[in-house]
DNA sequence: TTAATCATGTAACACGTTACATGATTGC
DNA sequence: GCAATCATGTAACGTGTTACATGATTAA
């Protein structure tokens, strides 16, 4: 629901083109949105029509041409006022879709040894994951000279919350291949 | 991607009206995953096209007429044949959009109070959340009795994820009370 | 020589939400 | 008297994904 808002954020950093969006998306926050081209270029150009943002063309020789967009008064209005009203997105944080869990929650039609395999896999994809995070902090940490304090403060903040996500999910699934061991059929 | 083997799982234990299905869903994975009724009566009909279900229609008096799904042998084919691969989901199990987590990453255009504002009432969600996991944990074992052990034993992990995750959620939100209070501005 | 980087866009499709429509029975 | 439960469905809309199209430069 919140593109958008999160386009309207990374432009009132600077001005910048939908490429460099994507990347700077990618680099500090892929684990919390995911984004592809053709979505951003898309919304941006509904949001330039709205009066959110102005793009200008900027013919390069050695490279593709690009286009620079920049946020408007309006457009730091409108992401100001959705910051000032989280109460929906507080809520939903909490009940978020996980096909995985749908697996292990549907597992009984399988065997133990399918059960075990997906937990381990599980396992494995945590361990990959927990070891990535020091990627996220270095991305964040190159742009501390170019942003304000408050800024990587708060990208921070969300790599902790991954960090201790992916923890306890660890955690989880090293008990669950315990008990599924121990008690599944 | 996977409500249709959602609704497999669940008419895998017995044929049930779309009701009955929506309701086993909001008392035991509610949090994992949501449906509505117009998706599921959407999706039950496509399925019955594709011969993964048949539908027989009940006519009640005091009650509203009903239709009642049951799975056919294509369709359990189509269920397991699903469960055997899960490579991708267990990927993208860790790869979650959260909008909350956007509010927190943008929360630098704000200031100290509505930053803190935003925890403070995430913390508070998470503190009833963790209060209704009794409820979930009752649901389950109120189909103790009619269901394979297996298939409680899988619920009752779903619910286990859920404690942990829920855990170091508020553990993450109290130390990033802390840190907002000492380092923001 | 192969992959990655830079850079933007369209079209079709899949999935999910909201609003609308109906209406009797039962418990507080 | 009001809300919840039982019970199914359609239409419009919003959001997200996949596939297609193009193509030069640079680093391993």
């Amino acid at each position: 629901m919140s593109l958008k808002h999160g386009l309207l954020g990374m432009l009132s950093l600077e001005p910048m083109t939908g490429y460099d969006i994507n990347k700077e998306f990618r680099e500090t926050m892929q684990y919390i949105w995911q984004t592809k081209y053709s979505q951003i270029y898309n919304e941006l150009d509904r949001m330039e029509q709205k009066g959110w943002l102005t793009s200008e063309r900027i013919i390069q020789e050695e490279k593709p041409n690009k286009r620079i967009y920049a946020i408007t008064e309006n457009g730091k209005t409108e992401l100001l006022d959705w910051l000032s009203k989280p109460e929906d997105d507080v809520k939903i944080a909490l009940t978020q879709k996980n096909a995985f869990l749908l697996r292990v929650f549907l597992a009984w039609n399988t065997n133990k040894e399918a059960a075990l395999k997906l937990l381990h896999s599980f396992r494995e994809v945590c361990l990959a994951r927990i070891a990535e995070q020091d990627d996220v902090r270095q991305a964040i940490a190159r742009d501390e000279s170019d942003y304000d304090r408050k800024v990587t403060l708060c990208w921070h903040l969300v790599t902790l919350h991954g960090d201790l996500i992916l923890q306890s999910r660890l955690d989880w699934v090293e008990k669950a291949i315990e008990i599924i061991n121990e008690e599944f059929e």
